[in-house]
DNA sequence: TAAAAAATATGATATTTATCATGTATTTTT
DNA sequence: AAAAATACATGATAAATATCATATTTTTTA
């Protein structure tokens, strides 16, 4: 397995700001794990003991309602670090996370990195201002839920996913999700996000291959109402 | 002005984590601040320099949508800190915060608290997890407003805004608010706030006297769909 | 590769919620 | 206290979305 140290990945995430010292020794407690689509990395109410720091492949972080939905609350993919959340307030986590393709994973046993969090005040405050950002995108989003259609939503997912995650070289979404995936990130019936997609379709804003999704017409997308 | 040392609202957030040392220093520089009611403290995309400590009244933060509409994200009591979210980014604030009645906070300058932030790591520590708390609470808001129902949220918060700011003697809720304000909370039109409110009263479920409301069976609410 | 399972598609209909209109009550101002 | 402004209330209707039913297509499994 790599090392933390010649590892890009954490460029990306508040590990670079741990010092070259401390990166030896995370990575000599860090172990590796693999995820095949569809597993379930933790489930809500689980006790994490630790952290995980993608590195290849996306997840979703889904809160199940009282109606028996999944919501997914965010995406995942290489360099973020999930589990920050219960790790700081010590609480069980509050989000199930389930893989959307097969993934690498590292995982940091909780007593290294806690180490680190009070020891290395750069590290906790970048820890600090990456938990500010995620607080601005989630109060962002309750705005979205509480104030635009579905249609909307819909429409803002699919930009979200290309300009976070990109297109390959076809010109097809990256991320590969099921219509119950798009339904419960934009927070609607599965049917009724098989409906707009079908509409997207036929107005040509988007085409399809299977479950592949293109964007055709991205300015489309920004203005729809 | 009372000192921050001798000040009991501190016990509620995050500065109860300073030293006496360090409460006297903000002591000295913070500036009392009053607002009246439905008075601006301040607004979307302002440049805050500095957090408010709510001494007295209520709060709410607000986002504006595209669609013209407030979105209530969240209100805040005595005790709160506003502005720590852009402090420890250093962006411009999010949100907007208005008086629901009269208030009075103080205004501690960014540079004294950032200077705390950095050299008193338990300070930062108790940041970081009550920042933790705020993420886990939008994410459950998020479901909320993509899977329940309007009549669900609305008996939500009327819940919440029970146990989180009480009732005075007669019984009805501490906080007094707008149907719209309501609406705003809810993420619905004024008039559908209105009209399940009136339902509500019909129901037996809660009285009003003019804007005040009194929940006259809670577990109606707790058990409502 | 055939069969089974799962995912997608779409019509019909019911339900929820928003919008518009208009009237009444309450609060604020003069 | 009267006038004006604001907030609340409610009916009628339109629009958005969910639900149920049932094909069809795609993917997985045997």
């Amino acid at each position: 397995m790599s090392k933390c140290e010649s590892c890009i990945v954490r460029e990306f995430n508040s590990l670079k700001a741990l010092t070259s010292e401390e990166l030896r020794r995370v990575s000599a407690c860090k172990t590796g794990k693999t995820f095949r689509k569809g597993q379930i990395i933790f489930e809500e109410g689980e006790t994490l003991n630790g952290v995980y720091c993608v590195k290849d492949g996306v997840c979703k972080l889904t809160k199940l309602s009282e109606n028996g939905k999944d919501q997914v609350v965010k995406l995942v993919v290489k360099g973020g670090l999930l589990g920050k959340r219960s790790l700081i307030t010590e609480q069980k986590t509050n989000l199930s996370a389930v893989a959307l393709n097969d993934m690498e994973m590292c995982f940091i046993p909780k007593s290294e990195i806690m180490n680190d969090l009070k020891k290395n005040p750069e590290f906790t405050m970048t820890v600090l201002k990456r938990m500010a950002e995620d607080l601005k995108d989630s109060d962002e989003s309750i705005v979205n839920m509480a104030q635009k259609s579905v249609r909307r939503r819909m429409a803002e997912t699919l930009m979200y996913v290309h300009d976070e995650f990109g297109t390959d070289d076809e010109g097809y979404l990256t991320i590969v999700m099921s219509r119950e995936d798009y339904a419960s990130i934009v927070g609607t019936a599965t049917e009724s996000a098989i409906r707009i997609l079908s509409q997207l379709k036929k107005e040509g804003v988007i085409s399809t291959t299977g479950k592949r999704i293109k964007i055709e017409d991205y300015n489309s997308l920004k203005w729809m109402e």
